[in-house]
DNA sequence: GTGATGCATTCATCTAGATGAAGAAATGAA
DNA sequence: TTCATTTCTTCATCTAGATGAATGCATCAC
């Protein structure tokens, strides 16, 4: 994702901005919905349910784009909340650049390729949560974030897998006895 | 998605084909993955996992591109079987042919515009599967596809929201005595 | 150091939805 | 029409994971 960096670089509306462990860069309701490119740092997107519960749509360490896509692709207000797990340095930008008119063609279908890319993977992740037990999602989490699970509490992961912080606790003590 | 057809059209490589009710686009284990844009019908793509319990992944009505995402962005052996629920012409293309170079820019711009839709409805897809009960899924499926409760069987409404027909059908029966 | 706050683990319950079986209704073929 | 197949519903269990509470550790502020 190196390359999106160069074209960032072109769009003068990019806003490159340093973000504390804890702040927030967008939240629930916001009228306006914003991308995110990770320089540096760790983010995460989630939404609040009406029963007050978590529920972590994905992390965007370094190299990642992270927005909520319903509401940008929707002109929606924001349902996610997106904050940081870690101090990072961010490039908030407008989705439409990267389908700019100004781009030279191959430069847009090489970010169309993303998209692309980003499809396959929820694609997977729909599947999983439906057919998939809680072990097997988790398996799937540790290959797709290798360094993540040193880096945010458990019960974060558990709300990214759809299920409580007592759950995966038992799911690893699983794991581990049986070595 | 009506601009697509005229796409489509100058897609030299695109086959226009007849299919009936039941028969097989593809398959789990095929090892080139297609795109397809039903011109008219009804398909739906589905995995059947390890207990052999089928899940939908999407109904495809009149207008609809439908393809296993990930098979074809990654290269990988097919995952999702794709079938005819209903007579159905279907165009055959080739993915890459929706960001091909000779296309006018406007044209590719255009076409990321259908992924980025796409991909907001995933998101919510995968927000509803983790943070939803079985009812809010239903009705969110009633809204999504307001014609298809009367052209597809309830089993298969149940395996696309994640839940046994049984269970579709005690949550009707509630809808259905709560006025 | 002390106290406070947050995190992970364990255990005893509880529940949404799964499973399996059976009957009723609908569909389809001959 | 009749027979077979599939679909839908209901009911009696069962289970993965939720909920809530208690305990033991860390971490941080002061």
């Amino acid at each position: 994702m190196e390359n999106l960096t160069e074209i960032l670089n072109l769009d003068p509306n990019a806003k490159r901005k340093q973000f504390q462990k804890g702040d927030f860069l967008q939240r629930d309701g916001d009228f306006q919905a914003s991308t995110f490119y990770v320089k540096k740092g760790l983010l995460r997107s989630y939404i609040i349910d009406s029963k007050g519960k978590e529920h972590i749509f994905m992390f965007a360490p370094t190299g990642w784009i992270i927005a909520d896509l319903e509401a940008l692709e929707f002109n929606e207000p924001v349902k996610l909340f997106i904050d940081c797990l870690e101090d990072s340095e961010i490039i908030i930008f407008n989705k439409d650049y990267l389908f700019n008119a100004d781009l030279p063609k191959e430069k847009i279908v090489e970010n169309t390729q993303l998209l692309y890319r980003r499809l396959g993977k929820l694609q997977r992740r729909v599947l999983m949560l439906m057919g998939s037990p809680a072990i097997d999602r988790y398996n799937y989490f540790l290959n797709t974030y290798p360094d993540l699970p040193n880096r945010v509490p458990q019960r974060m992961i558990a709300t990214y897998l759809g299920i409580t912080p007592q759950a995966l606790s038992t799911i690893r003590g699983k794991i581990a006895r049986s070595h």
